[in-house]
DNA sequence: ACTTTGACGACTG
DNA sequence: GCAGTCGCCAAAG
């Protein structure tokens, strides 16, 4: 068993491109259910080594990208996804409905 | 070594 | 239904 952290960042490895998670979503297939503040802090640790742009927040999806250092990752997020055929609707918000990693059977935690 | 933060979520009141 | 508080782990100050 190794640490939280670390199965979190191989959650969000597995992530389907085109598809977004919601951080409580991650903690959740992580193993840490009211851990979302673990994931904030691994897609900090890690950054580039993951796609950040699929992680979003429940409120509007919009939320994910927007550090307080550099705010401009939300507009780059947008445009991550919609590249990816992840569409947004008027109020930023991601159609989780569709678009929301449905995690079947990804788990696979080495 | 201790305290505070950190892109949030869920529960309780 | 809304507002406030707690929770989780790690890293930086």
């Amino acid at each position: 068993m190794k640490s939280p952290s670390e199965r979190i960042v191989a959650v969000l490895r597995r992530i389907p491109k085109g598809k977004v998670v919601t951080y409580g979503q991650v903690a959740e297939l992580a193993g840490v259910p009211r851990a979302p503040r673990l994931v904030v802090q691994t897609l900090h640790r890690c950054g580039d080594e993951v796609p950040w742009h699929r992680v979003i927040g429940k409120r509007g999806a919009s939320v994910g990208g927007v550090s307080i250092k550099d705010p401009l990752g939300a507009k780059v997020q947008r445009r991550l996804l919609e590249k990816e055929g992840v569409k947004f609707d008027r109020a930023g918000g991601v159609d989780l409905d569709r678009f929301g990693w449905h995690a079947t059977n990804s788990i696979t935690i080495r």
